[in-house]
DNA sequence: GTCTATATCAAGATAGAC
DNA sequence: GTCTATCTTGATATAGAC
């Protein structure tokens, strides 16, 4: 289902979805911007939930890049890869939430995406899955009530990534 | 806005997201578990914002009161907590995710609930903020990656629950 | 406080011509 | 590979009669 487009429609999505939030997300909208109309991009994209499937997988293929070069060389590996989480999701606030949100399609995705994003952390973790899974929990929690406003206006957002970090350090 | 009905039909609206999922939570249908026509609803609801107001508010009083009986003589009040929170969110997880998901519209909610399903973590951090937002942040990203099936399958959550919960204990 | 009728809008997807 | 036309479904909300 795939065609020589298929990538730049893809792109387009994801521009989209970032410049106007998920409900701008339709295969109305992406058509237009493309130039084309709707049910031509069925010639190239199975369907919807194949073309988020594929946002996604780019998303995890950024992600995963952005966590290789934070680690790199870095005296501190949690410490960075805390870091680069938090900067990707707020410089990608709908494609973060595209990402974690829902139940993930591993069907539709790109083989070994997530898995890839996934590997530095557990080598910062040393291996500790238990300590990598609470990290992350950790790092999600803070980037999604971040992004949706829960914290109070003024509260002190770094101590509290601090505070998290510190505890995640020690055995 | 509110009528004499309005209650019944709140709880309606909460017993039909929790047993179908939030798609199912339309002015429709909530009508016709009410054995009455949509357009009727409008006459006791202002809308469907203030609708899901409604059912947030008081799934706030809930966790509040499951707090406040977590928290009582426990010896471990920040194990107690978690497990209440989780336990809380797997009991109700449609609900969970509307009061979490997005944007809060405290403007539409029943004063001070929020606040006081806050209080008892904030208590059982001593009043250090930080450590207080930390664990909430911890305990909400173990719970929404539960939730949306993130970690794979047979992974030992409670061990990572154990892990982040170690690292809030100490100073 | 309920009804019917309707406005308004929008979505994903398919059929079949060109 | 694109188009037009259409199907199917669904939503929130209002007007106005009873």
């Amino acid at each position: 289902m795939a065609s020589g487009r298929t990538p730049e429609i893809v792109e387009a999505a994801r521009t989209l979805l970032e410049g106007e939030g998920p409900e701008a997300l339709t295969m109305r909208r992406l058509a237009e911007r493309l130039g084309i109309r709707a049910p031509s991009l069925y010639k190239h994209v199975a369907g919807k939930e194949a073309l988020e499937a594929a946002v996604i997988s780019e998303g995890f293929a950024e992600l995963a890049e952005a966590f290789e070069a934070a680690v790199d060389g870095a005296e501190d590996p949690l410490g960075a890869l805390a870091a680069a989480y938090r900067s990707f999701a707020l410089r990608r606030p709908h494609l973060y939430r595209l990402m974690t949100e829902r139940a993930l399609r591993r069907d539709l995705l790109e083989p070994g995406v997530e898995e890839r994003a996934a590997r530095p952390l557990l080598e910062a973790a040393g291996g500790d899955e238990a300590l990598a899974r609470a990290a992350w929990a950790f790092a999600h929690g803070m980037t999604v009530l971040e992004l949706n406003d829960r914290f109070p206006p003024g509260a002190d957002l770094d101590a509290a990534w601090q505070r998290g970090l510190a505890g995640f350090r020690r055995t």
